[in-house]
DNA sequence: CCGCGATGAGACATCGATGTCTCACATGAG
DNA sequence: CTCATGTGAGACATCGATGTCTCATCGCGG
């Protein structure tokens, strides 16, 4: 069966190359084919072989970070307990993936038209949390749950950025970005 | 005198063509040197003859951002006052440029090498409100200064993509970032 | 051993953006 | 009026990244 020879003889796990990939364009997001290849240890024509082109290599990548995040909501069970909880078991879960969302972050804001269609469903899962909290009374109602969710978004990307150039210690990533997205830079009344 | 003439023939003023080149690159990152010109309503050799090419182009708009924002730093009045106010008046003046500011912040992730000379006084003025904050108790000491600057900038680039893509009013623009940035999501005690 | 299929290396054309140049035109100073 | 200067329009070469192709090689199954 070809199939089975495909399975078989594919020295390059195309999964692989995509973790590769995104581990290089997280670093450097203007980095070329071929380094990407190189990257991967393999040779720019096998990279093009298993993706037609850039677009399409961007655009595995954001199924792959669209894909990371649903498991992590998934994991985070984003309808137990408080929605404060929740969230922050939401950062946790997403950490090792927020690499690769800064990534695709920067890269949804050069495109003009948005093609947000992979993220429509992941955003109203997020912001269906924010909405939870305030219709529990723990969230506050004057920040809009869709900003909560783009703020989330930011945190985290920002948080990849300032963690890559040594300006955030990576042990401290969850810390930092659900303590201030929940509780603000203000210390809280010693009620 | 050569400079006379120059100075009043010149029909293009640079620093307009700095402003609408902002707006431009604000909406599209990777806009065309010949888009850039068009919007500025020159001809590209007219736009070359300013600015030697698109880095030049895009350093200048980088000395631009940093000047404004030192002056809005300085109408804040940072070192007066409750922190936290401070912190209000900084955002609230530096809200004109956040379209600028956010299309700088996006440019500097795509350098791997941080090219953060112009910015690093920028960041300790920031920074220094933070520390204020903290010694005098107002604000959490969990939350490093260098990443509260850090998060300043995110959620101002966070909330003027998203208030470009309609996700955010206008006019909340102030209230939403600094809200979030003090006091976060949850609700404060009813102590 | 033979052959198939995947790979690597490299040549090649293409394409978009950029930088440079020339030339004609318009406007204001003298 | 005449000239100088800034400008617009466009041609042109260049450069980097990309996409496509060919060919030799290697590894494994038959």
């Amino acid at each position: 069966m070809s199939h089975m020879s495909y399975t078989r003889l594919m020295a390059v796990d195309r999964d692989q190359v995509l973790r590769s990939a995104a581990a290089l364009l997280t670093r450097r997001p203007t980095a070329t084919m071929d380094e990407v290849a190189r990257a991967a240890g393999i040779s720019r024509a096998t990279l093009h072989r298993h993706f037609a082109g850039r677009d399409a290599l961007v655009r595995a990548l954001e199924s792959l970070g669209v894909a990371e995040c649903e498991a992590a909501l998934d994991r985070a069970r984003l309808d137990d307990g408080p929605a404060g909880d929740a969230l922050r078991r939401l950062v946790r879960e997403i950490e090792p993936a927020a690499g690769l969302l800064a990534f695709l972050y920067g890269e949804n804001q050069l495109w003009e038209d948005g093609g947000d269609e992979p993220w429509a469903r992941l955003d109203t899962r997020i912001a269906t949390v924010f909405v939870r909290g305030q219709q529990g009374g723990e969230f506050r109602i004057d920040l809009s749950p869709v900003w909560l969710t783009e703020a989330l978004y930011g945190l985290v990307a920002s948080c990849a950025w300032a963690t890559q150039a040594g300006r955030v210690a990576p042990k401290d990533f969850t810390h930092m970005v659900v303590e201030l997205l929940l509780g603000g830079a203000l210390r809280r009344e010693e009620a």
